[in-house]
Parts: structure tokens; sequence; C-alpha cells
DNA sequence: CACCAAAATGGAAACGTTTCAATATTTATT
DNA sequence: AATAAATATTGAAACGTTTCCATTTTGGTG
């Protein structure tokens, strides 16, 4: 491989000043310039990142650590953050923990070992404290300590709105359906918003809460239609079970929208033609992924950022379900 | 940060030595490896994986070209390909194109700078010539030339599957839609192989090629229905295709599967909860991806392959179209 | 105990950059 | 034309590993 003693030789220079001109840094004649291009160009030189990345110790590698990229939610977020990347050069490893802490903090040693530039974790675990030394890292929906920043959609404010909507729509009995046991995560709040709202319209509600996450939704759901027959709303927690929800509920010959308005959380749908188009409420995924990166940059950089959590606005997405 | 060096200072032994410990290579005697050792937890060190790829020169990297990690066949092909490439060390780092050709190959340069040890390509370029250097590549559905290994769904047999499976459900005259332009593109195969099935039936059948694929799907397929009213099986080239189809036409009163059978090509859906649920042909995409990645550990190693284009059996997957 | 082969260890070179102090060259000023 | 100041360039050190040759240590044998 051609290196820059090579171009430095051909031109008749030194390799500091072959440095200096690819990196535009220091002054150099333009004449000298010219000869350094030329004998890049003649050897079709280009520099060595790993070389530079090793001498520099610090690459520009962003690391983006989450369940299951196959998740649509996560993939869209994906998306958008390897494009904000991309436009400070920066680039994306894709780390998939399956939400296994053992692989979460096995991923998190080897990105330590890689000196990577920086982490954007969704996480179960609470890695600031895993992640002994002080690679930057900002976290999507989950705040554990502190120390660590988060960004985060408005949950509160996307279970208030939920509850609105599903009154605006005519139920006069909503109920807050799904799993909210994984403590530190920022869903919680979804279901606060929601009786929150729902106490302060004087609205009568029923928290129907699935204990444990991993459990199969399919009994959840069949308990509950069997146990609240009188409810005539439904918030979901995500879009998922929203729609898991539907399926039986129809099954069931339960009209949806006209016997029971469901809303959901997310937005995940992104083309309009496999129904029911879920009435949603939508997560603002690029604002999240854009602002993440941003924030992961000052962290990088070392600019103390003003707040420990970041909450972006949610929106109501009308569907065909409310 | 503390390196090789103090672990050596600090066990009273050459880094050499220390080298020989974290890699179990060369002969070290059991007390001097358990001074390593211990010195190495007191110290808490870990071996800095940059500087490794440096003097190795070569990285346990690979990256995925592909257009757009949102769209769900990529984002589970990106998943078993992450899978697969975890089992053996290596890190996936995800590039998204957009499809752009320019895109592509500022890409591909940076990964050449970068070293990374091989590259999965699902690219609209034909990027082997613009890969001057050989860094290993294994390309996924499309191929260009006779030097770069391409794993695909077996499309032609995926066409033939789609016409038989048409005609079983009871269509006299089925149609194929989509735009197969893309030159390069395997996807010109379903064409064929359901041009052959049908001629060996001798089934009557239609040919309804969308000239441009960047033209809206909107337009084209309103023109299909009122031209080709006659009609009863239609095999989309992509399920967001047939999706798309299937809303049209019942907008317009034809009742699907009765009136119009039909299959798409893909198999996107992983749940039962959206609608309609697709009769289409699965590919195979675990089995891509895992097959994918075991041509490029091979291609890395040097190891011959004895194929140019691997393709991979498709099955067909009942759903509520047919 | 002396000797030898085998095993273990030491230590320097090399990988391709960037950086920086030292030196050389150019330009401006008188 | 001499000098000072500014600009340009050189070349070596350093980053943290691995590798390989040279050297030392070990253990077995006569």
């Amino acid at each position: 491989m051609t290196s820059i003693k090579d171009v430095a030789n051909l031109a008749g220079v030194a390799v500091g000043t072959v440095s200096r001109v690819i990196n535009n840094s220091g002054a150099v004649k333009p004449k000298t310039r010219k000869k350094v291009e030329e004998a890049i160009q003649e050897l079709n030189y280009f520099p060595n990142e790993v070389a530079r990345n090793f001498k520099m110790q610090k690459s520009k590698m962003v690391a983006l650590l989450l369940p299951s990229i196959w998740n649509p939610f996560f993939s869209e977020l994906a998306y958008y953050i390897e494009d904000e990347l991309d436009r400070e050069g920066f680039k994306l490893m894709l780390c998939n923990s399956g939400g296994k802490p053992e692989k979460e903090l096995y991923y998190l040693e080897m990105l330590r070992q890689n000196k990577v530039a920086g982490i954007v974790g969704i996480t179960y675990n609470d890695i600031e404290n895993n992640v002994s030394n002080n690679i930057p890292i900002v976290s999507i929906d989950r705040h554990f300590n502190k120390k660590i920043t988060c960004v985060t959609s408005d949950n509160f404010e996307g279970g208030r709105l939920a509850l609105r909507e599903l009154v605006r729509a005519g139920a006069r009995k909503p109920a807050f359906m799904g799993s909210v046991t994984s403590v530190f995560s920022e869903t919680m709040n979804r279901r606060q918003g929601f009786i929150h709202e729902a106490e302060a319209l004087g609205i009568d509600y029923v928290i129907y809460e699935k204990p444990d996450p991993i459990v199969d939704d399919n009994a959840y759901i069949h308990e509950f239609l069997n146990e609240h027959g009188d409810v005539d709303g439904i918030f979901a927690i995500t879009d998922m079970l929203a729609a898991s929800y539907i399926d039986k509920a129809r099954r069931k010959g339960i009209r949806i929208p006209e016997d029971v308005k469901v809303i959901g959380y997310d937005g995940i749908q992104d083309n309009p033609y496999f129904h029911p188009i879920l009435s949603t409420i939508r997560q603002p995924v690029e604002e999240m992924a854009r602002m993440t990166i941003r924030l992961l940059y000052n962290k990088i950089e070392g600019i103390p950022l003003d707040k420990q959590v970041y909450r972006i606005p949610v929106k109501f997405k009308q569907g065909e379900t409310t």
C-alpha cells in the first residue's frame, strides 16, 4: 500500500509537508502544494484512516446499541441517526443487543476497546455504571441516573394527549393498557400522563397493567376483554399492542372504532396500505435522532449540556381507529 | 490510558511477553502468565483494538451498504447479518446510500480508507469497477459482472411459483406487475420465471411492466385497472406494490381474493395484525444473510468460491389474498 | 556435574500517521 | 545590500501493538 512516505519521496518533500497538504493544516507554498498533489494523483494515494485513528487516539465512529434493528421504530431511528452522523463525517456501528443485559455489557466492553467516539444507547441496563471510562453517551428513552443524558419523546404529554383524544372521539370509560415494569424506562410517564389528564377532566378510567413485559400479549388481552366489557376506549402503550388488541377485539365482534376507540403510541406505520391504520401518538423520530446526535457531538467535544433529559413534543396522528 | 507497557512494568516482564499472554500465542510459563494476568487485573488494562488494527493492517469491521435501513426488508437482513458477524467477533458498519450513485461511491471510498475487512453491498452501481483495490465484496440481489459474488433468492423459481399458486387459487388470466428496469437487478428473473411457467402450462397472461421505477405507483396502478379489467390474478414484484394495488383495487369495488388473487414478493410482514395479510413469495432473509457473511469470510481469508451467484430457494407463504 | 535441546523471555523494529522544535527560505523594510 | 520578521520545510519522536531474532532459563540426560 502506498503511504505518505512514498508521496513525500516522489514529490521531493518531507512527510510532514505532505501531512500538512492533506490536512490543510499549517502553511505550505502553492508550488509545493501542487507538487504534492500531483504525487498523490500519480500514486493514487489515499490516507490510511486506521493509522490516523491510531495516532490521534480517537475515531469518528459512533455506536448505536439497541435491542433489534428489525423493530421498525428502531430502524427508522437508525436511518436518521446515520444521516445526521454522516453530515459530520462520522460513521455508524450497529449493535443489536437483543435487549439482553449480558450482550449489552459485552458490546460496551467491545466499544470501549475500539475507542469509539460515542455511543447512542437504547438499553435495559444502567450502562453508565458499567462504562467505567468516559465514552460520551446519549440514551434514548431511558434514563437511569443523573449522569446520563437522555432524549425522549414527551411521554407524559403523550399520555395526556391520548386521553384527551379518546374522550374527544367519544369514549366515556377509557383504559390504559401495557407494561411499564421496566423501571427506568420513560414509558411510565405515558401512563402517568393518561391518569393525570383523566383526573383533571373527571373521567372514569381503567389502568390495566401487564405485569410482566415478557409474557404473551394474547392471554393478557383476552383477560382484559373478559374483565372490562364496559371500556370504550383504549390507550395502548405501543402501536404493536394496539394492533394486537384490535385484532382480538374484532374477532369477538367488537367494532373499532364504533364500539371502542383505540390509540397507540409510536407511529411506526409509514404507508397507508395496511390496516387498521392506527390512530396514534406519533414519536418525532427524526427530531429525536438528530437531537441525540447533536447532543452527542457536544459531549464528544466536551461542551457541557444544559439539561439532563430532553423531551421532544409528540403529535396525535389521526387514523381509522378513533 | 494504561498500555501494554504499564502491564509489562508492573509484572516485571517484557511487552512481548504480555502480548503473548493476551493473545495466547507462543509459550509462556504458568507462573509468568499469572503475574501478567494479575497486573492486567490490577491496572484494569484492556488491549487497544485500534492499535491492533493498525499494526495488523486489518480490522474486524464489515460494512453494509444499502439504500435505506428504514426499509423493513433491509432491516431484517441487517439484523441477521449483524448476528452472523458477531459470531466471529466482526463488527457491522451501516451505510445508507439512499440508492444514490454518488453516495455509494463516496461510501466506497470511505470504506477503503478505513480498511474495512469486507463489504456487503446492496447497490445500484457496478461497484466492483469502482473499488479498484481488493476489498472482499459480496453483493445481495444484484450482480453486475463476473468478478463479484452475489447472493440472491431464487427469483426465477419465485416467479414460477407465483404463477403456479395464482393458477391453483383459480386465476385464469394472471398478470405480472412491477418495474424491472434496473438492468443488473436479479428481479428481472421474477418476471422471466412467471412467463416461463405460464407458457409451460399454456396459461394466458399479461405483462404490465412499469417503465420507470421512480414514477409514482398510483398512476401506474390506476392505468392498469382501467386497461385490464379481465385480469383475475396479480403477481406484484414486491409486497409493497401488492399492498398498494390491493388498496386501489378495493376502492374500485374489486374483491380480493374473490375477484382477483394477489401474490407479492419479499415476505416483509412479520406479524399478523395488519391487513391484508399478503400471500407472497417469501425471501429466505435469514438464510441469505448468513450465507452472505459466510461467503464473505471465505473471501476475506482468500478461500476461492465455487460459484458466482448463489441462489437460495424461496417458499410460498399463504396469506389472505389468494 | 556438565551439557544440550527445548522452552521461555527480552527487546527492538515496524505499521502510517501527526506534531513540533529546529532549521531553512522568502519577503519586507531600511 | 543587510537585516529582521514572517513563512515554509524538515525530520524525528510518539501513538500501542505484534513479531521475530537473540538471548537466557529450564529440565532432562549421560
